[in-house]
DNA sequence: GGGGAGAGATGCCGC
DNA sequence: GCGGCATTTCTCCCC
C-alpha cells in the first residue's frame, strides 16, 4: 500500500511523525476496545510514545505511552510493549509527515492548589483571625493534609483546600485528616475547615453532619478574569 | 512569516490541521503558564479543539477544548473561549499538513469497573457463599453503592469494587455509603467489602480499623495475558 | 518502585 | 446545567 514503505524508513528515526490515515484499532491492555474503520490523525513522538485521534474531541481515543515498540506487517502497524498491544490496521495512508522537533522548554504553571495553601499559610487570617499554621503538607500515614495549625483558642485546626468546588471526595478527605490527628495527637475536638471558593450542596451538609466548617476562599488570583486587549475583533 | 497566509485560509476551515513549528505558548484561563521557545506540533481539529504537543510526551503541554476561536495576527496564533485564553506566538512554521477527516465511528471498551460490578451481581458467590445481591449503583445522597445486598445471615451489605488496587480513598468511599445505607435503613452492623485484585497496606489498615472486609475479586477477564501471536521477531 | 493526591484533569451518566 | 465518579486516567512528589 501506498506510504508503508515510507513509514518503515521512519517508523523508529527519533523524528516525530504525524499521519493522516483511513484505519481500524484495536487495543489490549489495561483495557480492551475496538474502533471501527474511519479516517484519523495518527502521530508517533520522538519518544515513541503513540496517539490515535479522531477528528473530534480532546483526548486521543487511543494511545500507547513512551517505551513502545513498533513493527509493520502488511498493512497493519503493530505498537506493543510488555503488558499492552495496540493493532493498527491501515486501510489508506492519506499523508505522511515527520521532523526532527528539538524542544528543551519545560512549562511554568501558576495557579495550582499548591499555591493557594501558601496562600492561606501566608494569610491565615482568609481562614479566621487569630489562626496560626504550623505546617504544610503534613504527612500521616492516612494520607497528607494541605495546612495545619491552632486557633486562637489553641484548638488543632486541619485545613483541606480546594481551588475549585469542594466535594463530598474532598469532605471525606477532611474527616480522614481530622480523626488522624486526632489519634495521633490523642486530643478530641479538633476542627476540621474546608477552605474552597464554592462547595457541593450535598458536600455542605455532610461537613455540617460532622461538625466541620466551611470558608469561602479564593484562589490567590482569580483567573478568568485576564482581558487580552490585544486581540480585536477586526483583526481579519 | 512563511505560512502564515496558508494558516490564514485552513484556520476556520472545517478540516483538520497538523503544524509542525517553533513558537512559544502562554495560557490564561483556569490556571496560568508560560512556555519557552521550541519545536512543537500543533493540530487543530474540526471541531475547533487545539493541541500542542512537545516531542516527547503523552500529554499536550497546552490545549484548549472544542469551541475555541481563532485569530491570527502578526505571527501570533490567538486561541480563546469566554473564558480562556492561550496565544501562541510562531517563530517558525517547518509545515502545515490538512485534511477534511471522515469518522464516524465510536470506540467499544471493555474491561471497565462496571463490568467488574457486573460480574460480582451475576456471580455473587465470588464475594462469599449466600451472598444475594440486591442492586447495582444504588443511588444515595452520600454517593452512588457499586452493589448493595444480604449476607447469608441477612446483614445488609454493601460492596465497593475497583478495577486495580484499592486505595485510601476507595476505603473512605465504602465507609461513607456504609454509614449513609446504616442511618437510611435505621440499622446497625452493616457490612462493607472491598472487592478489587489489590488493596494498598494502608488502605487494608484502615478497612480494617473501620471493621470492614478485603475480597480478593480479579477482573471479568484477566486483561495483561493476551499474546498477539501473529507478531513474530522477525517480521522485518 | 509503590503509595498518595492533584489535575487547566477529561468524560460519562443521572437528576 | 451541576453533581458524583471512573479513567487504558496522567503526573508529580515522597517514602
Amino acid at each position: 500500500m501506498k506510504g508503508v514503505d515510507l513509514l518503515k524508513k521512519i517508523i523508529n528515526s527519533k523524528q516525530t511523525l504525524v499521519l493522516f490515515a483511513n484505519c481500524s484499532v484495536s487495543y489490549n491492555g489495561r483495557a480492551k476496545s475496538f474502533l471501527g474503520k474511519g479516517d484519523r490523525l495518527i502521530i508517533i513522538k520522538s519518544d515513541s510514545t503513540i496517539l490515535i485521534h479522531q477528528p473530534v474531541g480532546n483526548n486521543p481515543i487511543n494511545y500507547m505511552k513512551q517505551d513502545t515498540q513498533f513493527e509493520i506487517k502488511g498493512s497493519t502497524l503493530y505498537a506493543y510493549n510488555s503488558k499492552e498491544y495496540l493493532d493498527i490496521e491501515l486501510h489508506e495512508i492519506y499523508s505522511i509527515l515527520n521532523k526532527e522537533l528539538k524542544d528543551p522548554q519545560k512549562l511554568e504553571l501558576h495557579g495550582t492548589e499548591k499555591h493557594m495553601s501558601d496562600m492561606i499559610y501566608d494569610n491565615p487570617d482568609c481562614i479566621e483571625k487569630g489562626f496560626k499554621p504550623l505546617s504544610r503538607e503534613e504527612h500521616t500515614k492516612y494520607g497528607f493534609i494541605d495546612v495545619f495549625g491552632h486557633d486562637s483558642n489553641n484548638n488543632l485546626t486541619v485545613i483541606e483546600c480546594k481551588r475549585f468546588t469542594a466535594t463530598l471526595d474532598a469532605v471525606t478527605q477532611l474527616r480522614r485528616y481530622v480523626e488522624k490527628i486526632g489519634s495521633l495527637k490523642g486530643v478530641k475536638g479538633v476542627r476540621g475547615i474546608m477552605a474552597a471558593p464554592n462547595i457541593s450542596p450535598n458536600a455542605k451538609q455532610m461537613l455540617e453532619d460532622y461538625g466541620y466548617e466551611y470558608r469561602k476562599v479564593d484562589p490567590p488570583e482569580h483567573y478568568g478574569k485576564h482581558r487580552r486587549d490585544q486581540v480585536s475583533l477586526d483583526s481579519f
